[in-house]
DNA sequence: GAAACAGTGTAATATTATAACATTGACTAA
DNA sequence: TTAGTCAATGTTATAATATTACACTGTTTC
């Protein structure tokens, strides 16, 4: 049901919203929670958003030096990984494990364990909250006596999209 | 009702046998299957094994050169991920994402997607293997019209040793 | 024996991530 | 105002993980 909302990734559609939107998102969010979203911190949330690919921190890098409108200087590492684990700490960012690499949270508003579909031919990743795996992931934890758990789920498959173009 | 089976590494029990009937049962799939289980390849799979801790590869580096009995020289970085390549291929050993570590397949006869509880506080890992998960997953891809779904399911918790002797 | 090949050795380097310390600017207390 | 404190960022160096490229060895195949 939510599927085809979540398929808006495959779809034509105007990209520059959807990170308009989760930036003031996010503006909102950090300001009711009394934490700064600094111009460093907000530059590298759009520019992960811009992506519907999962970016690495060193491709942020180097975009933080090609697409500033303002100062070329090339950042070092640590800058990037403080801004992203501010943005992941406030639940704005996800890690993908499986790519070292990172994507825009959909639904920064509310905690929760992450799922991922990730298209092995074009890296485009879409979260998904599927309450069926979530259940299936804490019954599993607590049959096992596993307090606490939390689930990263990466499915790595083929999209709408490269099933056509692909063998 | 397969919890209390998975929880064995929770258990005292004569872990030398455990590694023992892995290689051994390594041994006869490769046969089966005409691949070559060399002395590296499973020495590395018997080192693998030994921990209950997911092993880094630079850990089984030195721990070829530590561990071994005949001889005493540095391996160099590919010679591990070589033979952790080889192991992977032939569902042997998984890797843990989360971690970027290694641990010994508990099914190497039969295809499956992993799924894994991880402990926080002391790094044990152990597999399960959850249908119900399982389908989940499947039913969460097919809604997305993602095809040939493969899942990493990576559930990161407190394990029941853990719960007493922590805050 | 020569060719082809799998497995391993070796050197160099790429990629991802963090540690440690310096600087800046904003806010606060006196 | 001044000094103190703190969060954020800058900077340098390095750690940890992983791969590329090429050389060597021994076996199989013809």
């Amino acid at each position: 049901m939510s599927a085809r909302k979540n398929n808006l990734a495959f779809r034509d559609h105007d990209h520059s919203r959807c990170v308009d939107t989760a930036v003031a998102t996010a503006k909102r969010l950090c300001d009711e929670r009394g934490a700064k979203l600094t111009p460093l911190r907000e530059q590298v949330l759009q520019l992960v958003w811009h992506s519907h690919k999962p970016l690495g921190a060193y491709a942020i890098l180097d975009l933080l030096t090609t697409d500033s409108t303002a100062k070329p200087r090339r950042q070092a590492p640590p800058t990037v990984y403080r801004a992203l684990e501010f943005l992941q700490e406030h639940g704005l960012v996800h890690r993908i494990n499986s790519l070292n690499a990172f994507i825009g949270c959909t639904q920064p508003h509310a905690y929760h364990n992450s799922h991922f579909l990730i298209c092995r031919q074009c890296e485009t990743a879409i979260e998904i909250a599927d309450n069926t795996i979530a259940t299936a992931v804490q019954n599993a934890a607590h049959a096992a006596r596993f307090s606490e758990p939390n689930a990263c789920v990466e499915i790595t498959g083929l999209c709408p999209n490269c099933q056509r173009t692909t063998r």
